[in-house]
Formats: structure tokens, C-alpha cells, sequence
DNA sequence: AGTTCCACTGGAATCGGTTCCACGAGGGAG
DNA sequence: CTCCCTCGTGGAACCGATTCCAGTGGAACT
């Protein structure tokens, strides 16, 4: 260790000036005189001196912080996106994020919030990695806190999550667009109803074909978990009707991915002979299937980028009925989307 | 905005003791009656008391926190791995993390350097997501830094990277165990011998067979661009070869899911009829792939544990040469390494 | 010449903690 | 009974910034 670092008296004692006057250089104030301000500078120059931010916050009360906890265990590779566009949108605004991966520990969790409030965040950002219900710790309410990719049953947060039945539905719009009239769907896991993700992506599946005058056909949908062994069984399966599908709607890129394999084994060429839309924009197996995978894009990035805007900009001392947005979920085209084959197209009037 | 928050002053009129004594409750100190700490606790609970950890900070000089930098764009799903690593590293000694992505934009960079040096960060983990050499901000000089998955040129910071060498070695042996003699590998993009990941890796399958007795073969070795394509393309061109290897050594999980759809395309399974072994451990690809693949996992989340250790138990004041540490890089058996075929292990003595 | 105004400046008070010194009470030893 | 030590305590000083009030000196105006 060299020296203690410089303070501001520092500064002020080596240039002969008020501890006030180098807090006015310090803050581009208009009314010091020019002379002064550059020999503060030089001085701050030569010491090297740099700020103490504690400081400031104690005395402004301002932390120009804001916290990003994420809800349970986090493998899935959303997580990044989620924090790239929460912090994109602090930078403009000259604040820093603190992430914790809270590793689905209650206990971490709370001592995470407790440690955030007492670090004086002006916001919390609590993101789920899959659209969910979720309980949050009490101490969220002494902060003005937004709920990414998930909500509370009582809706006492702000919240926002990606638009599962419009993807949904325009994922399937997509598809009909080209003709396809008998479109297979696998679901993720529906189990009791609660996940959005799947619910959801199958309402809007449904309201699109009703939108469009196609019957809807238990017979073309099927409950899968969301994993590759289910998309590869369940493609098998639709395969096998007596009046297959001539497009799947997969609501997993992995399910989609499995199916590939399906598709390869029957000698089927994606998108000539089949037409694939998955759903999640994981690109890294979206980007690398041949050919590459049309598919809805989770609004990761303005999810986090819209939390962060709404924790700056919301008016946060009322008691109005905390915002919960949905956000869009844009198709991607890539490679995986045709027309209906000649064979099949017949069947058109 | 209901009052003011309580501090430690507040708590001390309210408790009719002085602000020293609710100090030492605060901290757990031992020279406290017991009456008198129950006192004080009881008004804290009662009035709702947070400390405010800029005000311990700027007394004490501790920050408990540390900086947590990124290299360039990072789209890649390794940066999460990284953060929970170094975080859970973190937690342990009690302190917290603040992780800015700079963007790959030179500037972003250095101000989030300057950022985190005037929050007083006691130290910056420097991550890249790639293994390469980088160029650091200046400032980086200032506070105690370790280099996560990247290296200058000069070696004047600590830094931890992925034994890529012994992990080609270990991917290959792996081969070699199971009888395998002909052994294709598609390395990365080799481009000037920069990346580690692709010479290291590709020195390490060298070193196996040289170790195994078996004689090098350039037609063996293909290089590619590290993406799914490339993978499909090599595994066609070397399966083309008039003496086909019978396992495939990939230097990236992207190539070794493109080479299963070439495999597909020939009737060929795995494991049954060529076996493969990939790198990075995408787990998201890995796991999804049929039969799932065995891979080489990049140690990042052991990377970011060592990181944050480094920088909690070096020595900083010393002029040592920082150290230059290698992880290894475990293999991860999944179901894509098999025996030598029947029909071709008659090349066996 | 006297008054007013303005640009610029110094420094005390303050934010919410920690730390240290001084002090009073009580207990044990001599 | 005195001395000393320990335990528990109060409160001033301090950490490094910001903010505000009270000057100061000179230019402009009357």
C-alpha cells in the first residue's frame, strides 16, 4: 500500500482552495472562475484523485443503484439477455446494477433483498428465468420493486412477461399464411394449468386457426415436456395419422430440435416436405439446426430493459394498481417455414 | 414518502442510550449488558432500523463488494456460469457483486472501470467468453484484478483459463480407451494461431496419440469455423475417406450437433457406429442432442469460484508475478462414446 | 463617493455510521 | 479502607463528500 488516497481536502489544502470550491469542479457547477477550476484540475490530475462514491451517496442519499435478483435456479441461458437490456437501459440513465443469482434459496434470497435495501437501491428488478408465479420476500414492498417473466397471485407489483398468446397465435398465423391447414402442436408441460408458457402459446394456437376458419382437431395437439425426446416421440406420433400434418408449432426450440431428428430419420427435408415454428428464440440451437429454426424470441433483453425504465419513471409513492405489461414476442425468420408440398396442396379448393 | 428513515441516532434517543452502545448491538459486539442489547433491539424492530451500508463504508473503508467486467459482446450462454461462480464465491466471504457487461465498446469499459473504483470495489474480476488475449483499461492497474478466460500479452494480471491442452488430451484418450485408432478432429477456427481454444485443444489430441502409439494423421484433421455447419460439412468430407475414422473429436459441441445430422443422413448411429466426443459442454445442445453427447466441460463456473478466491487471498502488495492458472476441463459423460464397430475392429492385432 | 449587484470563494454543518477515549460503578485483592 | 481492574457506557471526532450561508472585492450605477 502507497499512500491513503486523496480526499477532497486533499485536493483543496494542495491547491490552496475551499473543500467547497473543489466540490463545485467535482460537479461542473457554472460558478467558478475558470483560472480556479483548472488549477483544481491539475491538481486532482497530479494526485490522481478519484471521487469516493459512498461519500456522496450518504450525503445525497442518491445511490444511482438499483438491484436485479433472479428467482430460483438459473441454467437456462436467458438469464444474460435479461440482464444485458436491464442494464442497457441503467447505463443512460448513470446507474449501476447489482446482480444476485439468488440459487433458489429462500434464505439467500431475503438476506439478498435485506443486503440491497441497506446498500440503498432506488429498485428492485426480481426476474424468473420461465414465465411463473412466484413468491417474493416481504422486505420487496419497503422498495419500489418490477417482477420480470413472472407476477404474484395478488398482483401487489409491478410486473411484466412476454405475450404467450400472441406468440402463440402469430407463430401459428405464420404457418397458415402459407397454406397449412393441418398444423401439429406439441405444448410444453401444461401441469394444472399454471405455466403461461404453455397454456397460453396453445390458446393462441387455437385462436389463430378460429381467426382463420380451420377446425380445431384434438387429434393435431399434443401435451409434450418441453424437452428434445418429446418433440422427436410426439413428431413421430402426428406423424403416423392417417392425416398427418403438413407444419408443426413446437412450444420448445428443444422439442423442435428433436423433431429435426424425427424429420431426418423419415427422410423428410425441413422446409420442403415440413414446415417448423418453435418457440423460445434459444438461438444457439435455433442458429445451429439445418436449416435454421423459425421461431418466437422471448422478449428477454425489453423485458429487463422495460423494468428498469418503469422502476426510473413510474410514479412510485401512489396506491394505482401496479402496471402488468405484456411484452411481444417477435417471430424470427429463418429457414424452417415453406409453402404446403404439391402433394398435399391439393387438398385446397 | 411516509418519514424519514431511522438512523442510528433515532435509535439511540428512543432507546435512552448512546449512539456507541446501539453501534455495538449493531456489530455484535460482546461489551454489551444484555438488557441493554435487548432494549435496543426492541426499538430497531419497533421502528423498522436499516443501516446504511455507504455510511459503514465510508468509516471503515470496506466496501464488501467487488467488480465483475465483461470482454466484448457476450451472446455466448457461458457469461451466467461465470457470474454464479464468482457470486457463490462471493457470498461466502460476505460480499456482493457487481456485474456490468461493457458491451465490447472501449469506452463503456474504461468508464465502468473508473465506476467501480469510486464505489470502491476491492477488487475486479476482468471475464472474457472466449479464450483469447485481451487489452484492459488502464485503470485496471489501480485495484486488484484477475482475468477470467483471457490473458495479456505482458502477464501482468492474475488470470485463470481452461486447460485446453489437457482437455484435448483427456477427449481423445477417451477415444483411444474404447479401442478407437482412427480418430477425426474438427478443430476451431485456428485463424494465426490466436485462439487457444483451437491450437490447445488440437495439440492435446496430438499429444494422445503420440501417447497411445498411434501415428498422426493431417487427413484426420479438419479445420473449421467452430459452427454447426462446419461440423456437418467435415464429418461428410472425412466419412468420404477411403480409411474413415470411426469417433469424432469435436472442438465445439455447435460442430459435433452438425455432424449428427450428417451421421443421420448416412444411416450412421451413434453410438453404435461412430462415436463422438464435443467441447464447451453446451448443455443446452449436449443434453438435447440423440444420444445425448459427451463433451468437455469449460470449467466456468470454477473459473469465477477462483477468480473471486484469487482476489479475497493473494497477497496484492507484492511485486510476485501474478499468477497464471490453467482449470481443467472434466469430461462429461453422456451417450455419445461407444466400442470400436464390429466390422471394422478387425484392424485390431 | 457611496451604493448595489454580481461573480466567486471559504468553511461550517451535515449525512449515518465506527472508533476511541474518558468515566462511573462495582468487585476483588492487599 | 484504598487501590486497581473490569465492565458497560456516553459522546466527540472522524470518514469524504455536498450544501448553504456569509463574506470579499471589483464593476456598474446613481
Amino acid at each position: 500500500m502507497a499512500v491513503k488516497k486523496p480526499s477532497i481536502h486533499d485536493i483543496a489544502r494542495e491547491a490552496g482552495v475551499g473543500v467547497g470550491t473543489v466540490s463545485r469542479v467535482l460537479n461542473e457547477r457554472p460558478n467558478v472562475a475558470e483560472a480556479t477550476r483548472a488549477k483544481v484540475e491539475g491538481v486532482m490530475e497530479r494526485l490522481g484523485y478519484r471521487p469516493t462514491f459512498a461519500a456522496r451517496h450518504i450525503r445525497t442519499g442518491r445511490s444511482q443503484l438499483f438491484g436485479f435478483l433472479t428467482d430460483q435456479v438459473t441454467t437456462t441461458p436467458f438469464a444474460h439477455d435479461l440482464i444485458k437490456g436491464a442494464q442497457a437501459r441503467a447505463r443512460q440513465a448513470d446507474r449501476m446494477l447489482m446482480v444476485i443469482d439468488a440459487d433458489g434459496d429462500d434464505r439467500v434470497r431475503e438476506q439478498a433483498v435485506s443486503n440491497l435495501i441497506e446498500r440503498g437501491v432506488e429498485g428492485i428488478v426480481y426476474a424468473a428465468m420461465f414465465h411463473h408465479e412466484v413468491h417474493v420476500p416481504q422486505a420487496l414492498h419497503e422498495v419500489p420493486t418490477v417482477l420480470v417473466d413472472c407476477f404474484t397471485l395478488e398482483r401487489d407489483f409491478a410486473s411484466v412477461v412476454p405475450d404467450e398468446v400472441r406468440g402463440g397465435r402469430e407463430a401459428t398465423e405464420r404457418l397458415l399464411e402459407e397454406g397449412h391447414r393441418r398444423i401439429g402442436m406439441v405444448t410444453n408441460d401444461l401441469l394444472a394449468t399454471k405455466y403461461p408458457a404453455a397454456v397460453g402459446r396453445l390458446e393462441g394456437y387455437r385462436a389463430a386457426l378460429d381467426a382463420a376458419g380451420v377446425a380445431y382437431d384434438a387429434e393435431l395437439v399434443r401435451e409434450g415436456l418441453g424437452n428434445a425426446d418429446s418433440g422427436y416421440r410426439f413428431a413421430h406420433d402426428l406423424l403416423d395419422l392417417d392425416d398427418p400434418p403438413t407444419a408443426f408449432f413446437f412450444g420448445t426450440d428443444r422439442m423442435a430440435m428433436g423433431a429435426y431428428f424425427a424429420f431426418a430419420e423419415r427422410g423428410l427435408r425441413v422446409p420442403d416436405d415440413v414446415s417448423v415454428v418453435g418457440f423460445d428464440d434459444q438461438h444457439y440451437i435455433a442458429d445451429a439446426l439445418r436449416p435454421a429454426l423459425t421461431t418466437m424470441a422471448l422478449p428477454h433483453s425489453a423485458m429487463g430493459r422495460w423494468a428498469v425504465d418503469h422502476l426510473l419513471t413510474a410514479p412510485w409513492g401512489d396506491d394505482r394498481l401496479p402496471l402488468q405489461r405484456r411484452l411481444p414476442c417477435p417471430i424470427v425468420e429463418r429457414g424452417s417455414v415453406g409453402p404446403v408440398p404439391a402433394s398435399d396442396a391439393g387438398e385446397e379448393p
